[in-house]
DNA sequence: CAGGGAGGTTAGCGGTCGTTAACCTGATGG
DNA sequence: CCATCAGGTTAACGACCGCTAACCTCCCTG
């Protein structure tokens, strides 16, 4: 599991803090100044870690894209021979733990992508559509009578319904992340099971 | 019904390419002199028409909530008596045809409404609460179990599924307007079934 | 036919922002 | 004990951007 117990380098708080304000105000809307504020050092001084501003986002971009894929993997591997309809449950859960645990980043990932350089985003849009392969394999094993077509548009707009986290309460007004998680993933198979008839 | 065949104004095409820029850049990420260009008029010229930047925003953010918001009550007044089910229908044909039609609209809708003056804010997340309401009010008349944390949310994570238009290929790689409406339907439908057991 | 408003134009101002330059400081290791 | 270097600091530059000023040109109307 190696779940970190060290403090973080400062490397990690300036990504931490630049997620959440740009999830806030937007790639342009944020200065340099304010993530410099953010972490309790002033502004020019991001640059001892950091290329520019444009390098934090792509950092980001990239990093979310490969932990969504490289999980999604590592799930596919673990369940070998399991049912299909096991494999999804695992693939939902996953994306369920991510939207619920970063949501500053699942908001940036299909927000902030146009702002990265060509390269970076090549790279970005190259992972995103491997991890929906991936769903869609396994959604179409599912649901044999699902077309491809279909299959690819039913898994975005299966993301849409899970990637909805930001816009359930900021407060604490929902009942729970186990009974929000519990519902979304619900809600996730009932969609699916929709669209495969 | 009323359907415009006329001509659209100046104003009228400035918030449209507006809307689009906003949608595909970001409102930062726009400059006034882009979005005169795209009328064909040059930067300045926009203040002929709009007091500043900031107000085309807001002209499109109140407009998106206010129609969504009398286009439901439209619906729901037109079908009084019928089962709840069937207005559950109509609220979700309503939005998937705004969804397809208007996708920069929808793209805005939930992404740039932190750039707003303070009342402009307000007044839109005002019309956006109603919208939300008065589906959870249907919503729980069709699924009479589920209680209303668990229906707003249902509620909100549905309008992230229909709202995800704007991801389904950019280009004519979905199947056809019809196809892709019944399907996103179907979904919705399924998702809330899913989610009142 | 005068004139005035609607709807453009270009020039330019003021502020903001990303980035660089130059300098400082405390820990670290030979 | 001195050299070095990582990791800060402030000052300032250059570009960009929203907006205003000043001016021009139709078109419509009394």
């Amino acid at each position: 599991m190696s779940t970190r117990t060290d403090a973080p380098t400062r490397r990690e708080q300036i990504l931490k803090e630049a997620a959440r304000l740009f999830a806030e105000r937007g790639f342009h809307g944020v200065g340099v100044d304010e993530i410099g504020a953010a972490v309790g050092i002033s502004g020019p001084g991001l640059y001892r870690h950091f290329p520019g501003k444009d390098a934090m986002l792509a950092e980001l971009l990239v990093g979310i894209s490969g932990q969504l894929l490289t999980g999604a993997k590592q799930r596919l591997k673990e369940a070998d021979g399991v049912a299909p309809g096991v494999v999804l449950d695992s693939l939902i859960e996953g994306h369920i733990d991510f939207a619920l645990d970063d949501r500053p980043l699942i908001t940036l990932h299909d927000r902030e992508l146009d702002r990265l350089r060509d390269s970076d985003r090549k790279l970005v849009r190259q992972l995103q559509r491997q991890y929906v392969e991936l769903w869609v394999g396994i959604v179409r094993e599912v649901y044999p009578d699902l077309g491809e077509p279909a299959a690819r548009s039913a898994v975005h707009s299966v993301f849409g319904l899970l990637n909805s986290t930001p816009h359930l309460g900021r407060a604490g007004s929902l009942p729970g992340r186990g009974a929000t998680a519990e519902l979304l993933h619900r809600m996730a198979r009932g969609a699916l099971a929709a669209a495969g008839a």
